[in-house]
DNA sequence: TTGTAGGCGTTATCAA
DNA sequence: TTGATAACGCCTACAA
């Protein structure tokens, strides 16, 4: 079709107006003055040449680029997988694209993909960072590049955050657990340094202390699933769950019920105690976190607490889009709700 | 740190040389002449000012960006996350970044995306049509970008790709189970036109025919995925597989055996089956394709054959590099090779 | 209301 | 071997 690049120029040409004024047409600010006629021409010049602006030109000229960065650990987890989808729908709907970028948990390569983006010059970035301790963000807000949160936080900073009310799901889990009357609730964690890990984590303790149950320990287990990298995620936390609860089997007595720190985890452990001979959830019954679409699909069917992924990504480009430009902007935390899921891994 | 833009005049004056002469250091075309002192003295200019060539200037000026576009379906599904993964590592190792676009199975935000790797002017695209016929890779070669296809190829065209041995890897599935005696082999499908769905089909299909043994009309059942769309892949293959097994269950007379497109759909369809009180693999034995990370934790573990997809994304994102430039190039064709891997949802 | 001119950061060309 | 200059396509003062 009509191949070779339109310039401004040729529109200028064809509408027998100056570069300028077809510029003007493009970006008139608010309400601006100009005749309508010539206006008119312009544009059907750009029409019919279907022009369309050099994106290179114009991010070299003014300072915006329309793109904005995602940083995250893993699109081959399902988790992150649905929040850049959240993420992609909201940016092109707002006519911005966006760049992921996957740290493979890998606080280096992290480091070097920050590097990326600034040299992508996004005009904002979307972070979930592989630790609680990065530095690689400041980078970015040296650059004056706007950052944005979401599921993580960083310990002892103050950005601005979307993430779930993590704390309360694990905490009213643990309760109505406690309710049921089981008591000796073992729970498997993720590595300690992940924000997300770590409330979760908290409100399962949270809720033990409160209803004045102590914790054996030994019933508390740690995967690191943040050293080994496989091309899928899962790969990883499914043996990791795997192992952790093969030393459950090696216990002198089976705890009463295991919390998991993810759905993927969970399945885990589910299959070391059934290859161990013990019946879920007539014997233990386990519980995960993020309702992965395959949790109702696994026998038996995981209980689980939902987090609505995609929203995340969708308010958490939002909240960044909002700010770009201004120096400070309003909200900078917001919470999405999680919601407990009973399945029958786990009786009521 | 040193914060606002360092230019190459920047460099220039610091070394007391001329713009050009940076440059050329930069872009020294093989064995090119200059002193050697001139050159480290920009050299050790370029490291102090910790200066970085402006890739908007640049791709301004001649005709790369060093991106690459990727146009696939769904990060969400893990066949494709994968796939991206290894796209990611071979291009970052080659100095390029890429910019990722899910189509949603949708063909014509599959052609707006086109228009985004237009305007973002990426140097080359890997592409994986959400269908066989799509017309939108033409804007891209009518633009003289240079496309490789993966996994999927378009029909009646020849497009350079990388895709894997699917019609291998169904036949010889198919033909040991028909080794084992079982004959009354039901098939549930993906949709039509998607080559590789069809490709593993005929595998099927021809083996059954090689060995004598008709198929039965009734027992070739399509799931049509790509209607729905959904933040997570998951949600629609585990339910599509799931409506299908029950209509196996209102025969007056089970299948066999149940053979699916891919490792989703199968657990779709076990758990059907499970809910119908019929055993896998005594009753009904179930195999998937992909060799998803789940596919050994669900229970039974799923037989299923195993796509290298990494590489896939590997091995597309190399000939597409080799191709840049280059009117044209050696291999256009490549695939990876599939592996049957027996599990216990299949009695060997 | 519209046009002219200059410059964003690079690099290719040509002259020195 | 190195330096000056123009040009890539666009936008924004400023002038008309």
């Amino acid at each position: 079709m009509n191949n070779k690049k339109v310039t401004i120029e040729d529109v200028a040409d064809k509408a027998g107006v100056s570069p300028s004024t077809v510029s003007r047409v493009l970006n008139r600010k608010a309400g601006r003055h100009m005749k309508e006629e010539t206006k008119k021409k312009v544009e059907e010049a750009i029409k019919e040449l279907g022009y369309t602006p050099d994106k290179y030109a114009q991010a070299m000229r003014h300072k915006e680029t329309k793109v904005i960065g995602v940083l995250i650990p893993d699109v081959s987890n399902p988790f992150f997988a649905s929040l850049v989808w959240g993420i992609e729908d909201k940016a092109s709907e707002k006519g911005y694209s966006t760049i992921i970028c996957n740290s493979q948990n890998n606080p280096n390569r992290e480091e070097e993909l920050v590097e990326t983006l600034i040299k992508e010059k996004v005009d904002g970035a979307i972070f979930t960072p592989c630790g609680d301790d990065s530095r690689a963000v400041y980078e970015l807000t040296d650059e004056e590049i706007d950052v944005v949160f979401a599921d993580r936080k960083l310990k002892e900073t103050e950005f601005p955050i979307v993430t779930a009310s993590y704390f309360e799901g694990s905490y009213e889990l643990t309760s109505q657990l406690l309710d049921n009357g089981l008591e000796r609730i073992a729970y498997v964690r993720g590595p300690v340094n992940i924000s997300s890990v770590e409330e979760r984590f908290q409100g399962y303790r949270h809720a033990m202390r409160d209803n004045g149950v102590s914790i054996e320990p030994g019933l508390i287990q740690k995967v690191d699933t943040s050293r080994k990298i496989d091309y899928q995620y899962e790969n990883v936390s499914l043996d990791a769950g795997f192992e952790i609860a093969e030393e459950y089997l090696g216990l002198a007595e089976l705890p009463d019920a295991i919390l998991a720190s993810n759905d993927v985890i969970a399945v885990g452990i589910i299959k070391a105690l059934r290859e161990g001979g013990v019946k879920v959830p007539g014997e233990v019954p386990v519980c995960g976190y993020d309702n992965i679409p395959l949790a109702s699909y696994v026998d038996p069917s995981l209980t689980t607490i939902d987090v609505p992924t995609a929203k995340m990504g969708e308010m958490a480009t939002e909240m960044l889009l909002n700010r770009l430009g201004k120096s400070r902007a309003d909200k900078p935390v917001e919470n999405v709700s999680t919601d407990l899921i009973y399945r029958d891994s786990c009786p009521k």
